[in-house]
RNA sequence: CGGGGUGUAGCGCAGUUGGUAGCGCACCGCGUUUGGGACGCGGGGGCCCGCGGUUCGAGUCCGCGCACCCCGACCA
């Protein structure tokens, strides 16, 4: 599997991407055109992901529910930006059975419209509000150009759909989620994002507003890693979903929806990994910790497992992999598990057994200065101590790389130039014009209106030069 | 959908003026190895992307397809 040299990152970025993602066994190509196989060792961190999603889901009180994969085409012609976002990129049944469909049926892009259909059909009352659903299931979107994770035609994700009675309720739910996305992205993925609101032209199809957290990859150029929409009363409308407030007055519902998506993988992949392949965060690795055993013969075996065994048994709360093949050195087993992305690995052999020791390599620091002796005795919390540190250390270093390649723009010169290797920040009228224009000349996108930003401020557009009142990210975008 | 590229063993490739297919890695067996990608010996594995031509003979030459990858436009 592993056997030589990967591409260099600066060699040949989207090669060294593909390479990774193939070689560290996390996914393959399917014989459909822009479709893939997620590995286990790739689903294993899905699942991790959705378990840290999922969990804080339940907290902020949603709840799971599965709607179905096939959509009646007309729904998709209720509202009006909606179909004209989704129908290039639709998969269409028009056969079942053998017979002709008399409606053909899509293969869902996104729910929000069977879950609005169904919300008209559930919600009758103010009493019934706030319905806060999310769904795990996958979506299928006929993209023209696609990437392993970054963009397939089928791909894995959760959509939260909710209904309330307010706008101010749904914004608040807008943002809620929104911050849980950052949350998440910060506190377990070790990938800093900004939070921010998205331009009219780079907002989802039928939205009142798009919020998204944007991360920068390894190459400088932005993902956009999760989304939050407020959805205002069109779906609302499209659907009729209603209800009586309590003054017995029909009301069109407020509703938002809210998605991330197995491309986080990607973000993951292109926010850590570096030459020699994966760098895992070990709160969401599928293994924490790799143990390698060394020994030259049986009597150094024998000894060596037995180490093995009581550091395993000490290590039961983690997750564990013990490579004990012996058809390959331990050499080939660094750089397979360094490829890998493993945080941690455990080097156990018969120096170790002689002092009581265990060598601790780790993944974030190649070589020799990642390497310190463990003691063996009282290993859990060491090891913890170090999964903590390595998991800081990853998100400082991605975000000094993300601060140092991000650079205000005074002008439409300094715009270009930064954006060739970083983000420009800089003011913006607000205008549609003056975004296109700055994308036709120079690739660049607004990626988001950051939250976070000093309110009253004011300066001039970086292309027109008329007043603006917000500063926004410019740049290259996957 | 435009531009470029590639289809030969699981993967990466070679294959001369057209003469009936080979190398490296991987895989299997045996032995020696094992603290940063080990080695020796012996094996198994092919509708050469498909369909038509040309030819005594096609992996090779000529058409026509198809697929995939990369770069653009579109998008999470």
């Amino acid at each position: 599997m592993a056997d030589e040299k990967l591409t260099s990152r600066s060699e040949n970025y989207s090669e060294w991407y593909n390479q990774v993602v193939l070689r560290a066994d996390m996914a393959d190509y399917a014989p459909v055109r822009g479709c893939m196989v997620v590995k286990p060792y790739g689903w294993a961190l899905w699942e991790n992901m959705q378990k840290e999603l999922d969990r804080r889901f339940k907290e902020t009180g949603h709840v799971n529910a599965a709607f179905p994969l096939l959509i009646p085409k007309s729904f998709f012609e209720k509202e009006k930006e909606h179909v004209e976002g989704f129908a290039p990129e639709l998969a269409v049944v028009t056969i079942g059975g053998g017979q002709e469909l008399e409606e053909p049926l899509v293969v869902r892009p996104t729910s929000e419209t069977v879950i609005g259909y169904m919300y008209s059909k559930w919600i009758k009352s103010y009493r019934d509000l706030p319905v806060l659903i999310n769904q795990w299931a996958n979506v299928v979107r006929w993209e023209m150009r696609t990437r392993l994770f970054l963009r397939t035609l089928e791909f894995y994700w959760q959509e939260g759909h909710t209904a309330h009675s307010s706008d101010e309720e749904a914004q608040e739910e807008t943002i809620r989620m929104l911050d849980v996305y950052a949350d998440f992205a910060i506190n377990e993925a070790a990938v800093p994002v900004i939070r921010g609101i998205k331009s009219e032209s780079e907002k989802f199809a039928g939205a009142v507003n798009t919020y998204s957290i944007e991360a920068m990859m390894g190459d400088t150029k932005a993902l956009q890693a999760g989304t939050s929409h407020n959805l205002g009363q069109n779906f609302a409308k499209a659907f009729d979903i209603k209800y009586l407030d309590q003054n017995n007055t029909l009301q069109y519902c407020w509703t938002t929806s809210w998605g991330l998506s197995t491309r986080f993988i990607g973000a993951i992949i292109m926010t850590h990994g570096d030459d020699n392949g994966l760098i895992l965060p070990p709160r969401l690795a599928p293994f924490q910790i790799v143990i390698v055993p060394i020994y030259k013969n049986d009597e150094e075996r024998s000894a060596v497992m037995e180490a093995v065994d009581n550091v395993q048994k000490q290590l039961k709360d983690f997750r564990v992999k013990l490579d004990d093949r012996t058809e390959v050195t331990p050499g080939y087993k660094y750089h397979e598990w360094e490829l890998r992305g493993v945080p941690l690995r455990l080097e156990i052999g018969p120096k170790d057994v002689e002092k009581g020791s265990v060598m601790a390599a780790r993944r974030d620091i190649p070589g020799k200065p990642g390497k310190s002796f463990l003691l063996q005795e009282n290993l859990a919390p060491q090891v913890q101590e170090l999964l903590d540190t390595i998991q800081a250390a990853m998100l400082k270093r991605a975000t000094e790389f993300r601060d140092a390649n991000i650079h205000p723009a005074n002008s439409y010169d300094e715009l270009k130039e930064i954006i060739q290797n970083g983000w420009a920040e800089s003011w913006w009228c607000g205008s549609s014009e003056c975004e296109r224009k700055i994308k036709e000349e120079t690739k660049a996108t607004t990626r988001c209106i950051p939250l976070d930003q000093e309110k009253g401020g004011h300066g001039k557009c970086v292309y027109c030069q008329s007043d603006a009142s917000q500063k926004v990210y410019f740049s290259k975008a996957y």
